[in-house]
DNA sequence: TCAATTTAGACAACACGCTGTCGAGTAATC
DNA sequence: GATTACTCGACAGCGTGTTGTCTAAATTGA
């Protein structure tokens, strides 16, 4: 018999949204199969039949999250194209507004350190091509340069995304070039 | 009957020793109160007479370390005297570098996320001081800029403290006062 | 002073929950 | 009628927090 893809991608589907409700609520650690299944209401060795352990469909919902930055920062901004910091910033932005629901909480209080991680290393192209050029220092320096500014850019996605009226992303921009220029 | 404080710090300083040597490898959630008392050389039970878990016995050692820089930024920094902000962060770096072996681990990579937001709110008075008066914003806008410097400044020490071989203070200080000035 | 009493400190055993992994079973689908 | 998607019940193993017990030392009083 052929796989049903559509019904086991429901599957999935209803499995990461009762994890999503519960990691809404608190950490990864926290959070048991049991309560997984008993919430999407499946049998608790069916999450077994998908994922291996809970961090795995964390990782999962990371990653498509992340693949979409990830695509933009590789095939539109480091190319061809010539654009000012201010322009990726705006475009990175708007990528972390579409997804906010999912970025407010994987930054959030209970968020995933590793996700903070994985979002910097995508980030830092950006911040090597346009900060660090300029200044003549050893690779130590660079590394504590390079994390001062992917830990503030950070802070202000995370800060803006868990504001309840953000601001404009334009007043954003506006606020960080002030800052860093 | 009096207790014997001798004995009992004794048995609390063991039992934080353990606990510390874990959390050099891995993160709070993975280390169990049977690894701390096996390791401490105790019954597991001995563990509850002291703390009511394990969360309870990493707080201890945390307000040990913070407390430290707090009483130095309430008592000398922001009572009387007038300094800059680079002799502010130096005295900081200068206790950071003394207990370099906890704040290396608490910021690092297994690192209590609470730990940073204890260090961000006692360092916050000085970022208000020092950077946010010039600027005219909205309560909105100062809450992000704090949030920049305060994480950039953090991650600052923590990429400082990560070093094998750490640069002087003095070069550090030079180098953040480029940036953020 | 020294035996009786009290208590701090350490311990073993318990009940209970969660994990990951079985093998067997059912209902629907093609 | 074979296959898919899932359920069910059982299992050992590890984790937690609590209970009652033992020992040795500190305190008390005749």
């Amino acid at each position: 018999m052929r796989k049903q893809p559509q019904v086991t991608e429901q599957t999935r589907s209803n499995l990461r949204q009762a994890f999503w409700e519960l990691y809404a609520e608190k950490p990864v650690e926290k959070i048991s199969v049991r309560e997984i299944t008993d919430r999407a209401g499946y049998n608790r060795a069916t999450f077994y039949l998908y994922y291996h352990d809970v961090y795995e469909l964390l990782d999962e919902i990371e990653s498509m999250v992340l693949g979409n930055i990830e695509r933009l920062v590789n095939e539109r901004l480091l190319k061809g194209e010539k654009l000012e910091f201010s322009q990726h910033m705006s475009l990175i932005l708007r990528l972390a507004q579409r997804s906010r629901d999912y970025t407010r909480v994987l930054l959030g209080p209970h968020g995933d350190p590793a996700f903070s991680d994985r979002l910097k290393e995508i980030i830092s192209p950006l911040v090597d091509r346009f900060f660090l050029p300029e200044a003549e220092l050893d690779e130590q320096a660079r590394r504590v340069v390079r994390e001062f500014y992917l830990s503030g850019i950070l802070a202000i996605i995370r800060a803006w995304t868990a504001e309840e009226s953000p601001m404009p992303i334009d007043q954003l921009i506006t606020l960080l070039m002030q800052m860093v220029l």
